[in-house]
DNA sequence: AGCACGATTAACT
DNA sequence: GTTAATCGTGCTC
């Protein structure tokens, strides 16, 4: 039976605030597909970066050819490399020529976790996929699927509905590394996560 | 052309 | 708590 639960988001739900977007995706279901091999997890953990303005975004730069991505639709993975090895998932935001994007920090693994325990094999099941590097690892996420439309149901990544998250285990503070970053922009509580030991237990 | 550094991670002491 | 790994990017010369 065809579920519409299956469909990817549409491009209308990332042409949004990326503040609320980050909020929003807490609970959804992040899908990777490989052929006939399928790999998802839950996001539990997510940030915003905002405009030219926010001087934690990579668009504080303007338009380059590495941001170039970030000024067009929304719906698209902005993926990135840092520290010479690891790449980070971001979903693009906000609308044609209004640069954002939300960065997936950690996902709860749902299908595909032997391919998960393979990739992520030496680590303890609850550092699988509990970061931005780490996630990609596990999810196969690299350079090749940067500008990648998330919203097609036949792409190599998407996003689904997923579970509903009471806002009352939602938590939020700081975004993570920004030690650097003058103010207000280091202090903004635009990290969003949801406590996953409360949502078992819910 | 050269350089400093980063939205991180894992392995150290 | 500390630190190495490793390279694309944006900035300076």
């Amino acid at each position: 039976m065809f579920s519409l639960k299956m469909e990817p988001l549409p491009e209308s739900f990332y042409a949004r605030d990326t503040v609320l977007v980050a909020r929003e995706l807490l609970g959804k279901k992040l899908v990777r597909r490989e052929g006939k091999n399928g790999v998802s997890g839950l996001i539990i953990e997510t940030e915003a970066y905002r405009g030219e303005e926010d001087l934690a975004c990579h668009c504080r730069a303007g338009k380059t050819p590495r941001t170039e991505i970030m000024y067009g639709p929304a719906g698209r993975a902005y993926v990135y490399l840092i520290y010479g090895m690891y790449w980070l998932l971001n979903i693009v935001t906000e609308g044609d020529g209004s640069p954002g994007a939300v960065l997936i920090r950690a996902i709860e693994p749902l299908e595909g976790v032997e391919i998960i325990a393979d990739r992520r094999g030496g680590q303890p099941r609850r550092n699988w996929t509990n970061g931005p590097g780490k996630l990609s690892r596990a999810l196969n996420i690299q350079g090749d699927l940067n500008g990648t439309n998330i919203c097609s149901p036949k792409g190599l990544l998407y996003i689904t509905e997923g579970e509903h998250i009471h806002p009352e285990i939602i938590e939020t503070g700081p975004r993570v590394g920004l030690e650097s970053v003058p103010e207000p922009w280091r202090s903004k509580a635009w990290r969003f996560m949801v406590n996953y030991e409360k949502l078992k237990g819910a």
